[in-house]
DNA sequence: ACAGCTTTTTGGATCGATCCAAAACGGAAT
DNA sequence: ATTCCGTTTTGGATCGATCCAAAAAGCTGT
């Protein structure tokens, strides 16, 4: 048995192999392959029968040469170490996955630079269409020069320029925070201090227009207070401990996002204050932690995952449709009350 | 002018106009592409010039198509969402981007059907290597077959069988759970209580046997116990809570993962009992969120950067040289000690 | 039996790179 | 001038699929 010669990895089997031995012509055999309703039943069935038999393995790498297509999308964020970026990545990963397309994923860490190079490189691997968390500062060209590539492109979560030039899948902020402080207001409170990052990008700015928006509608334009830190949740408490121990004390918190929110909760409790009591907090993204902080944490919810399986899906949508209408999709971000704004809604005692 | 058609995309320039722009053939401008050393310096140059000046994208599928390299690697992870796995991705990509790698990535849900569907696109897209978090239950053949498939495969974390087949980075958490139990054993605790999950992967396993051996050594089998549940921070403050109200009260428990430690947190306060003082706690990866509570959760770090970033390298010396000895890497999983277990640890006052 | 259909199947040609054996070039030595 | 040898360069074949126009096969109905 000299013939079966299979060491360990040589013998590939191609389209021309199972061709020959189905006894139909390669085009054929390529037909069955994608699926077409041209080819007999009959046909196919011998044909399926041969590649199971065979062990034939596609070859996608050849498929794209001749199709340019290439059942593969890239996807950029920030940091997927973080929390919320691995949620959106897991809608994402789910949505492709039902399609049969495999995402590229980096992380750019907010530098330019790395996230060129990684484009530079989807490029070259000729994906499908980017799902792209723009990095900082990123500049409104790139959405354009990404459109010259000829190559779908949705925003998620933050957009370059002033509003999303083409597709774009977001959770509105704006809404979210602007609820949140008419929230608080119909509770009584007045001095609603905003912890706001440092980065001047698009999330961020639609989060103060909320505040704003709604500070201003209640009259307390005057009383409104914006510090700008850090997002993190070490700085979240450094900056709660100095706020509280000022002059002009703050009755709430609204919080770039939850890290920054439990950072405060912190800072409370070591400074003996008790969160929804002495000074109502307010996060955002809901995080699974924010329901089981104690107390439990007000948060603006921005569903992370939704938000990745409705890219995802607009993402395959441009490729099957790529000069369709440019959609912008905005998902609410509810707010969940919880006991650090409402102390009425603290964790009710266990039955014994 | 009917003949300047590029309408959006077009004209693809390809190996063979540089080639005729710079004035040389194909295969100079080949080689120029896979930086060889055969090219003179001012031919290089001028090839060079020639592909910015056109603006060429390289293309990596048709290259492959010939030379069987892809410079993709498959990730698979449980769960991306988890900030362990985010971690472990983000040291992934970082040693990837500089070796010029682009990484597809899929969360399996410890699904092995998904886990499955993925490593069969993997193949389909001819990734030079695989780094695999297998899925609970995957049985031991399938390194087996992915090997047969001469792809090659990094276990991470876990691995299936007894001890790695293949190469393999992970962490020790044999001897970072022992060290823990010998931590608590030296403070005078006792009756030491192990959190462990219900599934039964190696990395579980390992938990399991440094505590039986730590405590054996102790002379402390009749004292050990262990509990199973789920691993998320509620099941966590569940099955505390059910404990402490229980007859035989451990003084320490130590847990499968941070989350799990962190619901066993907030069980205790729940319960007016001061973690540290009235019962020690121990969690396992030393995630940011650990220094940050109150207590501070003492924790055994597994560095997921890192672990990710060896295992990158180490799939890309595999690429290099296929049939290298197969390695091991075991990182150290040190014990950091905080005030959950020590409180002599706590938190030191601020100055006012 | 044949024209006129529809349904299936088929052979090149092609996508854009790499590989390889052989050719061209350029100096130095004879 | 010729030979030799090391450095550069080159054309043609090739990787494994898809595309497309055209051929073959299968049906009708007359």
């Amino acid at each position: 048995m000299p013939e079966n010669v299979r060491n360990s990895s040589r013998p590939r089997v191609t389209l021309r192999d199972i061709a020959a031995h189905a006894g139909v012509s390669r085009s054929t055999v390529s037909l069955v392959m994608q699926g077409s309703e041209l080819v007999a039943e009959s046909t196919r069935a011998r044909v399926q029968e041969a590649m199971t038999e065979l062990g034939y393995v596609y070859n996608r790498g050849a498929a794209t040469l001749r199709s340019a297509r290439t059942a593969t999308l890239g996807v950029v964020v920030h940091d997927i170490a973080n929390p919320f970026f691995g949620a959106l990545m897991a809608g994402i990963d789910e949505t492709l996955q039902d399609a049969d397309y495999a995402p590229f994923l980096a992380s750019s860490g907010d530098s330019l630079a790395r996230q060129a190079r990684f484009l530079a490189r989807m490029r070259e691997h000729r994906v499908d269409a980017l799902l792209l968390c723009p990095a900082e500062e990123t500049p409104a060209s790139l959405i354009e020069t990404i459109a010259d590539w000829g190559m779908p492109c949705i925003e998620v979560m933050r957009h370059v320029g002033p509003s999303p030039l083409g597709d774009y899948v977001g959770a509105d902020l704006r809404a979210g925070v602007a609820n949140a402080v008419r929230h608080l207001i119909a509770l009584g409170h007045r001095r609603i201090t905003l912890l706001a990052g440092t980065a001047d990008h698009s999330a961020d700015r639609e989060r103060l227009a909320g505040y704003r928006q709604a500070m201003h509608e209640a009259g307390l334009d005057d009383l409104s207070r914006i510090v700008r830190g850090p997002l993190t949740r070490c700085a979240g408490r450094e900056i709660t401990l100095e706020l509280m121990r000022g002059d002009d004390v703050p009755t709430a918190l609204i919080c770039h996002n939850d890290l920054v929110a439990l950072g405060a909760l912190l800072a409370l409790s070591h400074l003996g204050l008790r969160a929804g009591q002495d000074c109502a907090v307010v996060g955002v993204d809901d995080i699974d932690e924010a329901a089981l902080t104690d107390p439990a944490l007000t948060s603006i919810a921005t569903h992370p995952r939704s938000i990745g399986r409705r890219a995802a899906e607009l993402a395959l949508k441009r490729i099957r449709t790529p000069d369709g209408e440019r959609e912008r999709i905005v998902l609410e971000a509810p707010l969940m009350v919880r006991a650090s704004s409402q102390p009425s809604l603290a964790r009710p005692q266990e039955s014994p």
